[in-house]
DNA sequence: ACGCTATAGTTGAGTCCGCAAGCAATGGTA
DNA sequence: TACCATTGCTTGCGGACTCAACTATAGCGT
């Protein structure tokens, strides 16, 4: 059995991001994961999630999201709000400077996605790579992006 | 058009590579970069590389190929050695211990990739995701693995 | 022979993130 | 009620990596 799909999964997704988190970075100063935790905020029921549910979604540690949300909390892009049933928790919010920003990524990083796939894959292959890929461990958090475009 | 392709490709990499990475680490104190650096090595002529072409490779800058190569050499994995028609480039050569860990920890890493891979795909599968993932930038730098099983 | 630019490599500072350890609140169980 | 394991979150430390700045060699053109 050829490994190539592995080591390629590795090589592709190294170059990818390396090339679309660049530049959301160098354009919005914004990290892949902010800019998934934003879009998963803003997608929540009243713009908030407890960071365990967002670590779980993007794949980082509880320490990971303290210090992803240090940041975003430091930029003014999220609040804390506390939990009136469970005092442990602190919830993560969305803030509206948030959800502005979110809006002005998403418009390039889309481009960026839709330039780099679109002009690889036809409809057909995207979706094969879609369900082939949504077989890994992990992937079961995957959320389509579209969803906040319309 | 739907991004799923490209988020699954972020999750499921990252789930993938946590894991076998976690492993090779915690069986073998080997970075997947470590990893695949020695593999390189390897299957070069005569066993070293210049560090430029090691980075393109590993798709790392030179700076991040001078500090994994450090970790190699206090590990005695792997030596330097002078250029003789180019006094700037200084070799990566992998020793015989390098060698022996390759091959020790090569044993494992395949068992989990064929586990992970060969779980959920099959041969037509994994050929058709090769080939998909293939097309995305970086991937040509792809070797596969199974030619040091033979 | 001179200077200029390009290339190979290293180093310092800083970022992102995980691990291990810790604290506080919660929800059983006795 | 008292105890205790579990859960949510934070913090100190360290690892892997990048970027920018630097040194040294190479290979021009003149």
């Amino acid at each position: 059995m050829s490994l190539d799909a592995w080591v390629r999964l590795l090589q592709a997704h190294a170059a990818t991001t390396r090339s679309l988190s660049g530049s959301l970075l160098a354009q919005h100063g914004l990290t892949i994961n902010d800019y998934e935790a934003l879009m998963r905020l803003a997608r929540a029921d009243e713009g908030r999630m407890r960071r365990v549910d967002l670590s779980e979604q993007l794949l980082l540690t509880a320490s990971g999201i303290t210090r992803l949300l240090d940041g975003l909390e430091a930029a003014g892009y999220v609040d804390r709000a506390a939990c009136s049933s469970d005092r442990r928790v602190v919830y993560a919010v969305i803030t509206d400077a948030g959800r502005d920003k979110l809006e002005e990524a998403a418009e390039s990083h889309f481009a960026e996605v839709r330039a780099l796939f679109g002009e690889r894959f036809d409809a057909d292959e995207l979706k094969q790579l879609a369900d082939l890929l949504g077989r890994l461990p992990g992937a079961e958090n995957a959320v389509g992006e579209d969803c906040n475009v319309d």
